[in-house]
DNA sequence: CCATCCTGTTACATTTTGTTACCAAATTTC
DNA sequence: GAAATTTGGTAACAAAATGTAACAGGATGG
């Protein structure tokens, strides 16, 4: 698309911004940072931002809101960087919408690496039916609506989930690209830990993959890593046109 | 996800070469040392390396712009080594990007949390799988395909790997025309360190060439180096053609 | 209660990887 | 150069990991 991606920082810490700043410049991005959510809104309007790396905590609106704000506005990708200890499934996950998060203090190397890998997965994304707001979710072209528990394909196929395979896929769905090994993903989805031949999830996994893979003895989306765990990759559309 | 992690110690000064890379060894971790930057690079060419060591002081390119120019290459998580009043932010800090510092004189059992809690932080968030670009590799005619797990030989012919074959394979096409033995092949795909009468790789290894070579008994693509180990050499084409 | 739906457990088929054993080729010894 | 020793190739077997059908207990809603 463009020459070099755009990525625009919001922190009300001076000294973070232009660290911040200069490693990201040094790393062949142009930068913008802003204080808050004014300065914020001002840069969306001047730049053509492609990813915005965010604060949880700010003064006046905090990072939190702005995202859920930004969500309903935009499609531009978000990274929040949050404080340890901080609930990250409902940061990340459906509840804010953020596209990844990152612990302070953070190791600026993985930053960089996060954003990579959040602007290939949002090129990869060309953005389908126009992104709706609220509790829905979007993926290689389907959409996640929390409420109704359902998948909704672009071309109008509904496919129904049961609260356990919802609540498995929310799991991935929010960490993409990461491998989740059973254990995480037990403690993730049910809260419990492994007992010792705990084959649960591969068997909800089985159970989602034959709901929303194409062919699920070919997995595309969720993917096995042997002796690993599941690995979920929203990879590039199915059927929209010939993006890249 | 491998046993135990692997770490580079590159320090000039010989004594603390060995002094760490006994007690390191003593507890757990398997230990390589380099004395400078270019066998700095030898070593991560060669192993897998979990965390660098790495002092700021070195003969030739020092470590502070090694340490940079690791950043920009790798995930690998650095701790420097470093005398007495050093300007430590810049150190750890955004500017130079190591995950962590320690000042010499040290206590080695200081050093050893250290590198626990970097790599505990390291695991915690694992990013993507690593191999990032492309997800074809292309040699001597053949397309290897990462997701598809896949060899695709120009005239169409496909043959399926397994994730370990994959692996290896990977190995060997990155490290073209170099000898590697058993020890880093095993490293580097399992991650693991070999038994006394490990023999995992060469029958992985005469898997592998019952599938991609012509003729097994006469390899071509996978020379073996009598007790030394295997090398790859993606020579010219044998049969295919068109291909590049 | 009964009919359903959901989810964990178990059992079994498959696939993949590691180990062992045995043979042959290469190398070394004497 | 022949025998002894090493080293590598691989078949065969064993162990580990995964996919999934089938079953059973619980929960839900009449």
């Amino acid at each position: 698309m463009n020459a070099s991606p755009h990525i625009l920082v919001v922190d009300d810490d001076l000294e973070i911004r232009n660290l911040l700043g200069k490693f990201l410049d040094r790393h062949g991005h142009r930068v913008t940072t802003a204080a808050d959510g004014v300065e914020m809104r001002r840069a969306l309007e001047d730049w053509s931002i492609d990813l915005i790396v965010l604060d949880l905590m700010l003064p006046g609106e905090d990072g939190l809101s702005l995202c859920r704000r930004l969500r309903s506005e935009s499609d531009i990708p978000v990274i929040m960087l949050t404080a340890m200890g901080e609930d990250i499934d409902r940061i990340v996950g459906l509840e804010m919408g953020a596209d990844d998060y990152i612990a302070k203090p953070f190791n600026p190397r993985e930053l960089l690496a996060r954003i990579k890998s959040v602007l290939r997965r949002a090129r990869a994304m060309p953005d389908a039916p126009a992104p709706e707001d609220g509790d829905i979710t979007h993926f290689a072209g389907w959409r996640l609506d929390r409420d109704k528990r359902e998948l909704q394909s672009a071309d109008g196929v509904m496919v129904p989930l049961s609260g356990g395979e919802y609540d498995l896929l929310a799991v991935f769905v929010s960490h993409p690209g990461r491998v989740l090994s059973r254990d995480q993903l037990l403690d993730m989805t049910r809260g419990r830990e492994a007992q010792p031949f705990d084959r649960s999830i591969d068997v909800q996994v089985s159970r989602l993959r034959r709901k929303i893979e194409d062919d699920p003895k070919e997995p595309v989306l969720i993917k096995t890593v042997r002796s690993g765990g599941y690995l979920f990759t929203p990879g590039v559309e199915t059927k929209a046109k010939g993006d890249k």
